[in-house]
DNA sequence: TGCGATTTGTCCGTATGTATT
DNA sequence: TAATACATACGGACAAATCGC
């Protein structure tokens, strides 16, 4: 078990890997602002780390789409549009279905009452007003059909897109320094999830996420 | 148009770009056999770059999934069994059906006459039975609707998965010396495409992608 | 436009830590 | 257990490209 988290999720272990995250954990946390330069010898410092070991994390960064690397110009802390919010959306729409058709089959007792226990972190959340906490829950509680659906290279895409739903969420909250968009409890998704048909749980998630993207979209209208 | 595919495709500009080229070819070539390990020192010796290059370009391929680097350990060519093939290909099929979705209302009389020309360039390959082109033609006629879709996300994710295709299909011309899964033209895939039916043709999608996976699977099984 | 300052890209030598024998 | 091989990580160096004046 422990060997399967460090193949599927190598972190930690090296240098360059906790460097990797503690850079996102900058970027998530909204330190490091949307659009500014990141000197690469000024972060070194500030991480403690070589120049070599940071390039190395700021690459897989680039990757997930948290930086923008320009050749031999820089690396930026990627700037996020409402074009980028509705491609994540609609992207991340994509994944979920398939992850859905994928663990559909896959489903017994057991998992449902974990599916169970993420929503009841969540709704503890929401009623404690823990935007944070409601971010991270609801995250998790997503990630339930993509584990489930033991289907790597969906779950790799989507442990991807992730940081850049983070992002957004941090974002907003800490630009507008209120609760983003604190959805209600997923109740009918969970419903869906464990009933038994497959087309309905795949209609809902349109419905869903686009609810979602809604929501955000409209949080952003409110200070534009 | 140069500048947009310099920010698209980053390819070329740096050494460190052109080195993870070359190591991609040297995989997908099969110079370098699957399972073996790669050694750092050597491999910067034999593309003649340094150390650091190498281990940026090493990190993109780990991330595409050509490469995987154990932690202290080193990086290895990647094996590809039978249940990668089926991941690869469920995947590939989600993700066109993206595409096709969200492309469909894009298409015109130019879009369509560009993927009428890929289709004939797979079918000259084909005839003239040039194996290694009729791989490239046939990756370059399903970028279409990638491309279409104008969904950076997406267009991405299959830039991702592309390289695994290849490694597979070269990986076994390789291992027995004749030609790997030449399948028909896509003329069914073509008309679908063109039609006005989205979803005759995600059916057929699914289908399509059924069947050359089956075709490759058997191809494997001639040999085991 | 040009020139100096800054920063990235790249290389090298070396030291440390891990895995394997 | 010791020894070896290798990956990891560091610091300094230089050239090339970019940026700012």
């Amino acid at each position: 078990m422990k060997s399967f988290e460090q193949a599927t999720s190598p972190s930690g272990d090296t240098l360059k890997d906790r460097t990797l995250e503690r850079l996102q954990e900058l970027i998530l946390t909204g330190d490091l602002v949307p659009g500014s330069k990141l000197l690469e010898t000024q972060v070194a410092a500030k991480l403690d780390v070589s120049r070599a070991t940071l390039r190395e994390a700021m690459i897989r960064l680039s990757e997930i789409g948290l930086l923008v690397n320009l050749p031999f110009r820089g690396s930026y802390i990627r700037k996020l549009d409402r074009l980028d919010l509705q491609e994540i959306y609609s992207f991340r729409t994509g994944l979920e279905k398939m992850a859905f058709q994928f663990c559909w089959d896959k489903r017994d007792l057991i998992s449902q009452a974990d599916l169970q226990m993420r929503n009841e972190r969540l709704c503890q959340c929401i009623s404690d007003n823990d935007a944070y906490g409601a971010i991270m829950a609801e995250l998790h509680l997503h990630n339930w059909c993509y584990e489930l659906s033991g289907h790597s290279l969906l779950l790799q895409s989507w442990e991807r897109l992730k940081p850049n739903l983070q992002f957004y969420f941090s974002m907003h909250q800490k630009a507008h320094d209120r609760a983003g968009p604190l959805r209600e409890s997923h109740d009918e998704y969970i419903r869906l999830a464990k009933g038994d048909s497959l087309d309905d749980m795949l209609l809902h998630l349109e419905h869903h996420m686009q609810q979602g993207l809604e929501n955000t979209l409209s949080f952003l209208d409110t200070t534009s």
